[in-house]
DNA sequence: CGCCAAAGTGACAGCTTTGTTACAAGCCGA
DNA sequence: TCGGCTTGTAACAAAGCTGTCACTTTGGCG
């Protein structure tokens, strides 16, 4: 879970701490002092995160932050907002403008490696609410609904979730501790075992509706939704 | 997914419980019963989780923890604390020294089973494999997939492990032991003749679909991964 | 040609992984 | 609170993989 991080901090302190606690742990730093070298960087690179501290000389991380969620080009990218103690108020604020985490200074290093990692996992699967349609089966997020050629599927909640999941990331084997992690959530503790009962039903579920084989076992690494074979 | 397990634990009844159900999660766990017991094995040996205790007599766990870290040879060992309840406080402190996850006393095993695979997996890297391609033979490792000439081939975990190896070190020679290294793991006792018999499966594999004489037999030496015939 | 070591082959028992079913606990709306 | 779903787990069955062995074949060499 490597990851390319723009880093937006004034003081050389904490900038030079983050870079050597991030590039530990395995991520890649570029740090700008202020809002307009954060934009002259990104004129030529995307980061898979930006963190933005609160105050800063010129441009505030505010402004920048909404000015960034403004722009099509960096919609896609995660901001964490770097807040002092005492500036509590202005986590609406921040997120209020579309920042998608912020962390209170002082923070341990690791609460940061650990909101990075979220925010990216987050993002990291396009789950998106759009509808996802494939060989006939059609998934809409946002009705809740699942339908092969039209004629309503029924699925309950986890396999909807799995369902969903597979639709939008197929022709690739996840092994049962990666679809816990997605379609359950990492901090959930359930046996591994689990889900290929989840897959039992949501394959019953399927074939009553010709749409068998779709769902497939590799064996010793795992499940694949496919529409081959 | 069975780990080598150190356990830094002074209280013998806990000590064995989780060795008990450690082991019946297939890890194999060592027990130390306090900082200087463990300084002293992790001086031969290197374990995949350090479980530690907060409460210990002597160094206490967090001074233990906050040792190791900075410990440039330790650094990659993730480390889970175990605290009391009532030590929430600490919680902070803990992830601060450089500890990867706590877990709160009492807790069911399975909890702790399920912290112990997060964090293997956390720290586990993540590998994107690349597909390969030659001669019309096609591997996709992410997919999980084989074809030869767009026709699927079935392959075993093991054989496809194989194949994946010889298609990534083409036209070399490799001896059964180095097969085993690299294929099978370092730490795997099989016979030598056992490499033999996984040849001839994947070259029955492979001919099926006329790709026959890719596996080529190198007398004395071992086999190759060739194009040429 | 005859011998010996190396490699090929087929069978198989044991083991691991996965499928399937049943069941109890939890949740939620009626 | 009562029923009907959903969920997680256990237990057992089925299927597939693996390692090893015994036996055969091949290749090299005197």
């Amino acid at each position: 879970m490597a990851a390319n991080i723009l880093l937006v901090e004034d003081e050389p302190g904490i900038q030079e701490l983050l870079k050597l606690n991030l590039g530990q742990a395995g991520h890649q730093v570029t740090a700008a002092e202020d809002a307009e070298g954060a934009l002259r960087y990104l004129k030529t690179t995307l980061p898979d995160v930006i963190l933005l501290d609160w105050m800063l000389p010129g441009m505030s991380g505010i402004d920048l932050c909404r000015r960034l969620r403004a722009d099509k080009r960096y919609q896609p990218v995660p901001i964490i907002m770097l807040t002092a103690r005492g500036e509590e108020q202005d986590r609406v604020t921040g997120l209020d403008t579309g920042a998608d985490d912020y962390i209170t200074k002082p923070f341990s290093p690791r609460e940061l490696v650990a909101r990075i990692r979220a925010v990216l996992r987050r993002r990291a699967p396009q789950m998106t609410e759009e509808p996802v349609e494939m060989a006939g089966l059609r998934l809409d997020p946002t009705s809740h609904r699942v339908s092969a050629n039209g004629k309503p599927i029924d699925l309950g909640p986890t396999e909807f979730r799995l369902l969903h999941f597979f639709m939008t990331h197929p022709e690739r084997v996840y092994s049962r501790s990666q679809l816990l992690d997605q379609v359950w959530g990492d901090d959930v503790f359930v046996e591994e075992r689990t889900v290929d009962v989840h897959i039992r039903r949501l394959r019953l579920a399927l074939e009553a509706s010709a749409h068998d084989g779709m769902v497939q076992t590799v064996r010793g690494a795992g499940y694949r939704f496919s529409v081959q074979r």
